[in-house]
DNA sequence: CAGAATCCAAAATGATACTG
DNA sequence: CAGTATCATTTTGGATTCTG
């Protein structure tokens, strides 16, 4: 077996592995998606308590990725017909499915940040 | 304790908890780094090799994602005084603590594609 | 081979004002 | 309250050419 051919099998095996890496960035990656998905972990909330937990994401943000997340399965928005309006987001059980995933990136986060430092979004 | 308060205390409680998110993201983040770590997981790789390994990324960003990884302590670049030049990248301690967390991420997305899909990123 | 430099297009994000 | 709509800005990405 010649260098270049286990070099080529290397690069397939690796393409092959990026697979599943490369789903999970299209459905979970982003600015705002972990970090919306980890608020609503501790339970249900309303739109605008959500964006209290989340210093920095806009209006128009919050909401763009939120309807992403709904599509894909991950978030479930109940509406409730009342005046004023009430929207409450929870994740469905795909949604909580994310829980490892996220926690290992808190965790590392944490982990490796400078202890005094309070890092907000951005 | 009125609910405003209680609403309050949870939304701080909220924003510490995801301040580990947002360092980690601020680290990690973005569409090619996780990929970028997950591939030299392997091990050691140049340049090129590296590139075959990630559908889809252009010379700029896989050369402007490196540099910010080595920046944040996560990739060693080992540049061999040859003639063609050769490079060599390759996790450093730090960078390899991202393991699990890469791991689980690549765990959740084979869970959750669907079997057939083979997902190139973007 | 491993990039740097340049130019341009497209997408993501932000700020603000407005509305059912 | 929970968004829309609009516009401005920033970031990202791609293509191409060039170089030690």
């Amino acid at each position: 077996m010649r260098k270049q051919d286990s070099t080529n099998a290397r690069n397939e095996a690796s393409i092959l592995r990026n697979c599943g890496m490369a789903y999970a960035l299209n459905v979970i990656g982003g600015r705002w998606k972990p970090t919306i998905l980890f608020s609503l972990l501790e339970g249900k909330m309303r739109y605008n308590e959500l964006r209290k937990t989340i210093p920095g994401v806009s209006e128009r943000m919050l909401v763009a990725q939120l309807r992403e997340l709904e599509e894909h399965g991950l978030v479930r928005r109940n509406v409730f017909p009342e005046v004023p309006p009430r929207v409450e987001y929870e994740l469905t059980e795909l949604g909580h499915s994310t829980e490892p995933m996220l926690q290992c990136m808190s965790d590392w986060g944490n982990m490796h940040r400078k202890k005094e430092q309070v890092i907000a979004v951005q």
